[in-house]
RNA sequence: GGCGGGAUGCCCGAGUGGCCAAAGGGAGCGGCCUGUAAAGUCGUCGGCUCAGCCUACGGAGGUUCGAAUCCUCCUCCCGCCA
């Protein structure tokens, strides 16, 4: 991050956390003007949830609402309807105009979880894109050189790797900067991975007459497995909707290493006793659980309140230190068809109340000891009735459910 | 426009006529350990009341006693030359 040493207390809060600020001494400079600032941050209409990563920049938007400034959703709606940029996913679908809108507004009303109303501009990138003729387009192409692009990391990389770039990923980034004139953004959030696409925005305004905005990237949070960002597509992700059990445990799992990283992304613990809580992680045993627990509570606390978060940490407790059952596990009856008179076929009950994936998988269970009757481990495929019927059936150590008698 | 390479299970990737439900790795899942951490360790990883059977190696046909492996056509992807 870039270093200055501005008084301006404004200034150092937005700031915070940071991985990049581009130009910091031009976003001091525009706080001096004292109104309030445009601040752009895009995003793709088909998002079906917030994680705690996606969180990150978000709330760092918010706190540019609270501030008085400007919040500025780019939907990028015209993008999404285009298809995919990076070539990556090939599954990504195109989305024809009725899916987007639809996607988008659910988008928005997700999105009031972290936004405010207040202070909030929400603009759809097709409103400038679709009209553009091809004069303006090559326009805006020759605004920005191969050099350029390939300045760009992963292009460079792929390039010298010989592996394929397609025309349109060049084109993103050139649309995303304009979208930036478009709106005549001050400043543009974005993960650190969108830090060439910011800068180009930066250079478009400058070619279009307008002011260039200061660029602010925000790290991209690891996910659970500790090593790649947290992503919906990679499944190592918590949303900040799950229930506060869910999310309880899913922030106990996370390696110790970035618990630190957690606590200043993510929760709203302050610079210092971060820092306390990444020694303490560092140290290990007793007192890297407590740290992350503290974590754990923030986290919970900050989307479902401090209530949900003791009680989050209270079942958690119960579950994995005690190894109790749940308080709220779901009832459910026992198949009819696995009953062949007194015994239950017990492979067919997993399969179907969805504890395991199919009847083989859930055979296989039973055989590697993973699943329990009343807390003892079954150890035959069928199983007497009686000992079913209002029994509590548990499938590895987090699956539960309690059948009718 | 010409030439060549490729499509394998969730992902990567071996396999060039039977010994292939398909090596190996990763992810996942389960057991033990534990702080639901890391590391470790054992096991598992298409379906099916499972020593058997069914479905599978881009799609459709064909050759063969027998095909992921050979042939034909199709679809898609990639590279090189121009």
């Amino acid at each position: 991050m870039s270093e200055t040493n501005a008084a301006d207390p404004q200034f150092h809060d937005l700031v915070r956390n940071a991985e990049h600020v581009v130009v910091a001494e031009e976003l001091e400079r525009r706080l001096e003007e004292g109104r309030p600032l445009r601040v752009k941050l895009g995003l793709d209409p088909t998002a079906k949830d917030i994680t705690l990563g996606w969180a990150v920049p978000l709330r760092k938007l918010r706190q540019w609402q609270d501030g008085g400034h400007t919040a500025v959703l780019i939907m990028g709606d015209f993008t999404a309807r285009i298809g995919d940029p990076s070539g990556k996913s090939s599954t990504r679908p195109r989305l024809s105009a009725e899916e987007v809108a639809a996607n988008a507004e659910a988008c928005v009303t997700m999105l009031l979880d972290i936004l405010s109303e207040d202070n909030l501009e929400v603009r759809y990138n097709s409103e400038w894109l679709e009209p553009m003729d091809l004069g303006r387009v090559l326009r805006l192409t020759a605004n920005y050189t191969l050099a350029q692009m390939l300045e760009r990391n992963d292009f460079a990389k792929r390039f010298k790797e010989q592996r394929p770039i397609s025309m349109i990923e060049f084109m993103y980034p050139l649309l995303q900067g304009y979208d930036s004139v478009a709106v005549e953004a001050d400043v543009e959030l974005g993960g650190t991975d969108q830090l060439f696409n910011l800068l180009v925005g930066r250079d478009l305004q400058a070619a279009y007459g307008q002011k260039p905005q200061i660029a602010m990237t925000m790290p991209l949070l690891e996910g659970l497995d500790g090593v790649q960002k947290m992503s919906q597509s990679l499944g190592n992700y918590v949303s900040i909707r799950e229930a506060p059990e869910e999310m309880f445990g899913k922030l106990m799992s996370i390696p110790d290493t970035l618990i630190g990283r957690y606590a200043a992304l993510a929760t709203t613990i302050s610079p210092d006793e971060v820092a306390e809580m990444e020694s303490a992680s560092k140290r290990g045993g007793g007192e890297a659980n407590q740290a992350k627990r503290a974590v754990a509570r923030a986290v919970v606390a900050l989307y479902q309140g401090r209530e949900a978060a003791a009680r989050a940490e209270e079942a958690f407790d119960r579950q994995f230190r005690r190894k109790e059952a749940p308080e709220d596990v779901p009832d459910a009856d026992i198949p009819g068809d696995a009953i062949d008179g007194p015994e239950v076929y017990l492979p067919r009950v997993l399969a179907e109340l969805g504890l395991a994936k199919s009847g083989s998988e859930a055979r296989r269970l039973i055989a590697q000891g993973g699943v329990r009757v009343n807390g003892e481990p079954v150890s035959g495929e069928n199983v007497a009735l009686e000992d079913l019927e209002g029994g509590l059936l548990q499938v590895g150590k987090r699956r539960f459910v309690r059948l009718r008698g």
